[in-house]
DNA sequence: GTGCAGCGTTTCGAATCGAAACTGATTGCA
DNA sequence: TGCAATCAGTTTCGATTCGAAACGCTGCAC
C-alpha cells in the first residue's frame, strides 16, 4: 500500500471510530442483515435472530439514535412498531455485503439461498470494489497515502487536472479538497 | 431491493455472522486498520489505539487463529514479535474502508489526513461500491434475491447466456452458480 | 369484561472489559 | 558480570455488558 507506513505514526483521524460507535456492537450488524431482507417488526428480529428480548430493545433503540432505523407505530395495529431503515442505513448496504463476501469467501462453503442479484440481468453481484474516481477497481497495491497538501502531485511530477469527470459524473474539486483537508 | 421481501422469512444462510465471530468483537477493525497502517508491534498497537493490555492480547491472538494476521517472531530484536495482515486480512480492505467512509459520509465533518489516494493519478478514491459481474456500479435499487434455481432468469423471459463474461476477466458459469446454489 | 399479541423493562447470574500490578525473557549499558 | 529498561504477555479485581426468564403495559379481538 505504498508509503503509507512512514508519513503516519500518530492517530489518523478516520470515519472507523464513528462507524463503529453503533456498527461495531455485536448484533448491530445481523439486525442491519434482517431489516435489508424486509424484516420491521420487534418480534421478528427476535425470533429470526435469536437474540435477547433486551438486547434487541437496546440495538434497536441505538440504531434509532444514530439515524439508521426508524421507528414508527404501524397504521393498521397500533400495537406494531415499524423499524425501517433510512437513507443512511441504506447507505452501509456496502461494508455489510463487503462483510459477508469476506465471510462466505473464507468460511465453510455454504449455500446461498436466496442470491443476491443484478436486477437486470438476474446474475449475482460481483465483489464489492475499491474503485477509483475515474472508476477503475483498485486493489490494495494501488493505493497511496498522501499529505493533503500533495493532493493529485504524481510521482513524475505531473499534477492532475482540476475538474476530473469520474464515471459516476461527479467532479473531483482537488483545490477544495485540499482546502477541505487542510482543515 | 426488488422482492427481496417475500421469498425468506426464514435464516439466511450468508457469510455476515461467519465474518462477524472475528470481527464483530470490539477493537477488531481499530486493530486491523492500524495493521493497513504500518503498525507491527504490540506495544505500539497499544500506544496508537489506547486499548487495554490484556483485552489486545487477546484480540491479536483471536485475529492470528483466524488467520487475518500471522505472528512471527523478530528476527533482529527476539523480544519483538511481528503482527502482520495476511492475504486473508487485506482482503477485509474493503470492508474496512466502506464502514470507514460511512462514518466519515455520517460522521462529523473531520479531516482527513493523510489522505487515501489512487496511487496512478494521486487524487482520492471513490467510494467502495458494489458490482454486478459486468463491472457496473449498482445501488439498492438495483439488487433482487432470487432462489438458486432461477438465477439468470431476466424478468421479460429471456436467459442470460452461460460464460458471460465480467469486466474482471472472470467468466460467469450459470450452470455451476445454480447448482453450488442447489447444494 | 376476558384473553392474547406486541413491545419493552426488570432482575439476576454469567461472561466480558478495562486499569493496574506482576512475570519472564531479552537487550543495552556500565 | 550486574543492573535497569524494554517487550509481550498474564493475573487480578471491580465495572460494564450480555442473556434468559419473568414481569408490565398497551391495544386488539371477541
Amino acid at each position: 500500500m505504498g508509503d503509507i507506513r512512514e508519513p503516519l505514526r500518530e492517530l489518523i483521524e478516520c470515519g472507523l471510530p464513528q462507524a463503529l460507535e453503533v456498527m461495531g456492537e455485536r448484533w448491530s450488524f445481523m439486525i442491519l442483515r434482517a431489516s435489508f431482507n424486509g424484516l420491521k417488526h420487534f418480534e421478528e428480529f427476535l425470533s429470526e435472530l435469536g437474540i435477547a428480548r433486551n438486547i434487541l430493545s437496546n440495538r434497536l433503540a441505538k440504531l434509532v439514535d444514530h439515524g439508521i432505523l426508524k421507528r414508527e407505530p404501524c397504521a393498521d395495529d397500533r400495537r406494531k412498531i415499524e423499524y425501517r431503515l433510512t437513507a443512511k442505513g441504506f447507505d452501509l448496504l456496502p461494508a455489510m455485503l463487503a462483510l459477508r463476501q469476506w465471510g462466505q469467501k473464507y468460511g465453510a462453503e455454504l449455500v446461498e439461498n436466496p442470491v443476491l442479484v443484478d436486477e437486470r440481468d438476474r446474475l449475482p453481484i460481483g465483489p464489492v470494489s475499491i474503485l477509483a474516481h475515474d472508476g477503475r477497481v483498485l486493489n490494495h497495491e494501488d493505493l497511496w497515502m498522501v499529505r493533503p497538501e500533495d493532493l493529485g502531485k504524481r510521482s513524475d511530477g505531473t499534477i492532475a487536472q482540476n475538474g476530473t469527470a469520474t464515471q459516476r459524473g461527479d467532479l473531483v474539486d482537488i483545490e477544495a479538497a485540499r482546502k477541505a483537508a487542510a482543515g
